[in-house]
DNA sequence: TATAGTTGTCTATATCAATAGACAAATTTA
DNA sequence: TAAATTTGTCTATTGATATAGACAACTATA
């Protein structure tokens, strides 16, 4: 975007290649290498970032193994992956109609889950006492076959009893909370940042080493406006754009 | 947040001294480590890390370069810096107004400006056509003399001539809007991702190399829902978050 | 005033990251 | 087929990164 010639940092702890390997990301998702093509060669590559062609050679080889990628020796080194997803954010975000028609198929799979004492940020979100019992529910969001998202969502372990049947069964939280009596839903409040990815992410959903991930902490209320679910969502920046819909 | 030890990884050409320091970072704004109170000893911090204690110095080295961190010897290592800035984004996204009560002072600083024919991007946004003029501002965000945000806007040369001196005596969008008899506006779209700082980001918000930035782009649009505004915000992810306020 | 705890400095070593150059291997084009 | 283009492999060198250990310098406390 802003399609300025961003240039590659120095000793700032982030390798070259990891650098180069970043801005040929952007420059797919952005369309400035487009699909299927081929990337310039790799001693273009080298002169328009300023580095060793063996440099530019590592980027691109992180980028075949991650299957971004695809070099072929004569030919040259082709784009295969897609764009990002766009997912959209908003008072009615849901993880399925939201991918609709980016996707031919999503759902949500349960990790794992487990009871625990809620700690003093997840009582006041949820409105409930410090210590309070509450359900955490690991989920990673699935679209075609590949993951979007990674989420840690908790519930008042009182009202939602076996919430994590429900959300094995169904893969949607929407479709569990109907069996609680829960038809509708908003999003009360979202806070967004951004970070490295860390193990628990780069294996959940894929990622290379060093990946950033958007992580949005989100509160759900009933249409009376009280809250229901306190989640902890990690989006890979590489792979997915968060979309804020104007009158949503 | 959701407080789960997150371990380091190695070999993803992201050095562990920088991963290290953004972890001590993460800690900070999710306030395991309290502001003004001792870090834990080196030592410790290596252990916790599994890492020698060397590479946590290196971390530390450079937060206390960045002005983050204190350390004293035969005392300890303290935390200087305040929490992160919550940063407000809806249909009435405006910077000033968006900060009150976090800070004293805020204005935008306008770092450069020029007029250039639109990408076939920005005219789709403002609804002019491929290579007409656009006024190009590059701005940046400071609230208590500290830069919170960089940001690329891009209007109508024709309908705005003349803005950047606007934006240079007001220090204010707003302001500047009103000007050109544009007393209120709302955001149409924003479209949220993240990525790596580039140098230019680094040098305006002052980071340290390697740092990551929430990128917005965004349309604003007249109550008419005319649009008039193309921008691409950065926000050093370490410093700022972003909040979506429910009604807004 | 010792003593323990903490940060600061130094030396040494091994591995990773980046540059440099040369040439092989495969493909496309003239 | 010959030449040009492009990726693949190899050797060598330099600097940054990470580990290891030892000890100095400073602070707080028993």
């Amino acid at each position: 975007m802003a399609g300025l010639a961003s240039s590659i940092e120095r000793r700032n702890g982030v390798s070259l290649w990891r650098q180069i390997a970043d801005k040929i990301l952007q420059g797919i998702a952005s369309g400035d290498f487009t699909e299927n093509a081929a990337l310039p060669p790799e001693v273009a590559l080298a002169e328009r970032y300023g580095v060793n062609r063996h440099t530019v050679r590592s980027a691109i080889a992180a980028l075949v193994q991650e299957g971004v990628l695809k070099a072929e020796q004569g030919r040259g080194t082709f784009v295969l992956s897609r764009k990002r997803l766009s997912y959209p954010i908003g008072a009615r975000t849901r993880f399925s109609t939201g991918l609709q028609g980016q996707t031919s198929e999503r759902h949500i799979a349960l990790l794992s889950s487990s009871t625990e004492p809620a700690s003093r940020r997840i009582a006041e979100a949820l409105g409930l006492a410090k210590g309070a019992a509450v359900i955490r529910l690991e989920t990673r969001g699935e679209a075609d076959g590949h993951a979007v998202s990674r989420a840690t969502t908790w519930f008042d372990a009182k009202r939602f009893a076996g919430i994590e049947d429900a959300m094995a069964e169904t893969g949607s939280i929407t479709a569990s909370l109907k069996r609680f009596g829960i038809n509708d839903y908003l999003r009360h409040s979202t806070v967004l940042s951004a970070r490295h990815a860390d193990a628990d992410d780069l294996a959940a959903l894929d990622l290379q080493p060093g990946a950033i991930v958007l992580v949005t902490v989100a509160v759900n209320v009933t249409l009376d406006g009280e809250p229901i679910q306190f989640a902890e969502s990690r989006f890979p920046a590489e792979r997915v754009e968060l979309r804020l819909a104007a009158g949503d």
